[in-house]
DNA sequence: CGTACTATGACGCAGCGTGATAGTGG
DNA sequence: CCCACTATCACGCTGCGTCATAGTAC
């Protein structure tokens, strides 16, 4: 699949776009919808035509996503980059954005380490109380 | 609101439920629907009366959320102890429960602290972008 | 009789997965 | 013409929040 103008540029379809970099198909097309991923062109048939910017753009939502952030904070970073073109601004509002996000997942690691603590407790009464079974007295299982 | 019937059974509405464990209405309406809490009795007029051994399988449903246990899992377990009456295999069943879970919970909080450094290197590497935006010679904000 | 509480039903959110149905590319 | 690929609905999932509407308790 290759429709070049002229000029070297790889444009993808949606399933080249998928396995290069791990996305689905309805995962583009829900990025589109969502207004993440402005600009995709199409051919005569309406099919989706990917260019390295989209590339590009996916792979930064890629990151951001795997840093934890939802597509609504990922959309308000696009339209921070739409308006302040990667500029100091931009990277000053991402910067914040992480700073925010990195708290939530300390707040979110501490909660899951106390819930594990507690699990871990519960675990241990609940195989005593197994232990103790035997001798209450109970129809027994098949032992 | 007590309609005790002789007995000193205290018999809650929804709402003093809610008050009282700190789960909304709604969600008890829910609950009841999963199947997660059957043979709530009614009034005359259609509303639901919680008896104690309601209050204690929230007690225990709550427990096992914080434990982060499905709702599914959760109605599993229930079946269980319909089917065993809390007896061992009932407990034994929960123990493997928690013990899957644990591993879940071991994972997830691996995965949240790798993220978390991925996150912090990302920030200083947008924080040094930031600093050397000045020599780059661009537009710059209003100084 | 009023009004506070409640019941049921249904839509909404996040982030897609998973069809169904119809058109396109080669 | 065939068949794979794709497009656009549209419902499903999890765990409820949040109306809307109608009936109940006091």
């Amino acid at each position: 699949m290759n429709w070049q103008t002229g000029s070297t540029q790889p444009l993808l379809s949606i399933t080249e776009v998928q396995e290069q970099l791990g996305v689905s198909a309805r995962t583009l097309r829900y990025y589109e919808e969502l207004g993440l991923l402005p600009g995709v062109r199409r051919t005569a048939g309406g099919r989706r035509v990917y260019a390295p910017d989209e590339l590009e753009r996916l792979r930064f939502i890629q990151r951001l996503k795997q840093l934890g952030l939802s597509l609504a904070e990922v959309k308000e970073l696009n339209a921070v980059y739409a308006i302040a073109g990667s500029t100091r601004d931009m990277l000053a509002h991402l910067r914040e954005q992480l700073d925010r996000h990195c708290e939530r997942l300390d707040t979110r690691i501490t909660e899951l380490e106390d819930l594990r603590a507690q699990m871990v407790r519960y675990r241990e009464h609940v195989g005593r109380r197994i232990d103790e079974w035997e001798p209450q007295g109970h129809e027994r299982p098949k032992t």
